[in-house]
DNA sequence: TTGTAAGCGTTATCAC
DNA sequence: GTGATAACGCTTACAA
């Protein structure tokens, strides 16, 4: 166990300098002359010296780390969120602590716990399904630790958050099958607990009022996962009515996708017979035939957003937190899912 | 702003104790008494003390903090290796940091010098495709901090590394298409300079080579990424081949599928002219139709079994760190794009 | 331009 | 059982 542990002490005895010229030469501190400067950085370079971090940001009550709350990391939006947090954490010289709450309540308070003690400097989060109310949060807020928001966003004004439009995406989407000539559309929802989901529902239905088509909620099929096997549950549902829907607007792509394999194996024409558009631009969407129209969520632009704005307000902090929210535009993909031309 | 940041030097203050007695009464030294414990602990709570883990930390000489250096994070299968991480490590009260080299070997030279100024315990790191020697990992070594390879690893014998037996996956899976009647079997490999392409090449090699098959190097096609567009570029060539294969074993997901796609665009039947199997387990190879026969490559389990690895040589590191390789195994999903019944 | 010394919040050592 | 004190490695007034 060679330990390398160079100090700045030893340095500071090598040299006969105190350990404040040696502190200050290394960090290029005005005061240092030139010459002294250049001999310090040889002997820590020849001694293999490196700074201690912790050390440092101990002493400057600092920490430059902040801490991403996510439901999982292994769900390819959060896994974009995160890259994009990352990218401009790394480039601002912050480290990025990651913890996955696996959507346990329980959990998500312990790890504000462990970012609490541990003294990051900002979070970013996505709150678990099981998350209704954020005081587990608040504690950040008194302490002036400011707390970004991204996805499932809470009621709270409390909180800065980075969201889409997703009432806007999902009436644009809904339009654009109107536009079409869809004139029955379906509407594959998600959990309507969560506001962007609720959220994607009212954008559906305001589009239809709009063009004054029939809200049918025999049209509208609840989930509580929009998992793949969902999807196939929902079409299955829509297949059995006794009218079936011309167009389908599903709140994410993986539910598209299990509807369109469903009908395209009870028969149905894509997208002459029924139009399908999905909800995220997830890989996948342009890989299925026929490929997927569907929402672009942003979800790397998300993380860069949520980023940037934390370190914002990590800098600001003396100024009172403000809390902020910034909604991205999402975007239609159109492809052949519903291209009717 | 209100600063919240009540110690244990406020607290002995305010019970006419030192602050080593709350120390040791915070976290349940045996010396303390029951009845002063409570109290303490009480106090604590009015005041809304939560310990420093910093100061903590920098006192006991450790962070509790381990740093992962993927090539990205947004590539589902890192993410499920660094879920897998995050799990075994949340569970034993070790923080994540998380950095992406984005495939560029200066950027993982730079990443190595931040987490050894941050003091982390331990690193576990699949090299960026740049990186052809580790010697910018050797100083951990030298320091006694333990390092694991995953997936991409180097040829070096100093350090642990975590792999899944590749060329016997890729020797079943040929076989696999032996064993389906397919006589004249492609290979879409990756980029033969990372080991686990070369041994997936092998694999296959040798599983022909067992089976009295003639390995045609016409039908070994070289890809440098592996990546959808690659595929169908690849099986464009084969197509155009005076004779075309009856088996592709592709070295990824992505390639199967496109491959998949334009076979069945020229209208070859999967699997009965042309039977495909795949490479990862992606949640698509079971999307896509027809469902893609795949090899898993235990991701998850590959990151939790690094970090349980990980962790024990932070924890015996008082004895000499020797490297350690563990090979998973991998397991053949046999889908419908090979049954041939 | 350089040195002295205090201090960040905690724990470990020694003493009582 | 409890207390005094030093120390972890570094930065930063303040002095010289």
């Amino acid at each position: 166990m060679a330990e390398n542990r160079i100090t700045i002490k030893d340095l500071a005895k090598r040299m006969n300098l105190s350990v404040s010229s040696i502190s200050r030469a290394l960090n290029d501190h005005p005061s240092i002359g030139e010459e002294t400067k250049k001999r310090v950085k040889k002997l820590a370079e020849e001694l293999g010296y490196f700074p201690n971090s912790v050390a440092s940001n101990f002493r400057q009550n600092r920490t430059y780390s902040i801490g991403i709350i996510a439901p999982r990391i292994d769900v390819y939006f959060h896994s974009l969120v995160i890259s994009g947090i990352e990218e401009v954490m790394y480039k601002s010289g912050y480290n990025v602590m990651i913890y996955q709450s696996r959507d346990s309540l329980e959990r998500e308070k312990a790890i504000t716990n462990i970012l609490q003690n541990n003294r990051v400097e900002g979070i970013i989060s996505c709150p678990s399904i099981e998350t209704t109310d954020c005081d587990h949060f608040c504690k950040f807020k008194t302490m002036g630790i400011p707390v970004v928001f991204y996805d499932r966003i809470p009621n709270s004004n409390d909180f800065s958050k980075i969201t889409i439009n997703d009432y806007e995406a999902a009436f644009n989407a809904t339009e654009h099958l109107i536009s079409m000539g869809c004139k029955r559309i379906s509407h594959i929802a998600g959990n309507q607990n969560t506001g962007i989901f609720s959220e994607r529902l009212r954008g559906y239905k305001e589009a239809l009022e709009k063009h004054h088509l029939n809200v049918d909620p025999d049209l509208i099929i609840y989930t509580s996962n929009l998992s793949y096997e969902d999807g196939v549950k929902s079409a299955q549902k829509l297949l059995s009515l006794p009218q079936q829907p011309d167009g389908i607007f599903c709140a994410n792509d993986y539910t598209a996708i299990s509807a369109m394999q469903v009908f395209l194996k009870a028969n149905y024409k894509i997208p002459q017979d029924i139009a399908v558009v999905g909800f995220s631009n997830y890989p996948i969407s342009r890989i299925i035939e026929p490929h997927l129209t569907t929402i672009d969520d942003r979800a790397f632009e998300m993380g860069k957003t949520a980023a940037k704005l934390l370190l914002r307000q990590i800098e600001e902090k003396n100024a009172l937190i403000s809390s902020e929210t910034i909604v991205l535009k999402s975007e239609l993909i159109i492809r052949d899912s519903t291209r009717k031309n």
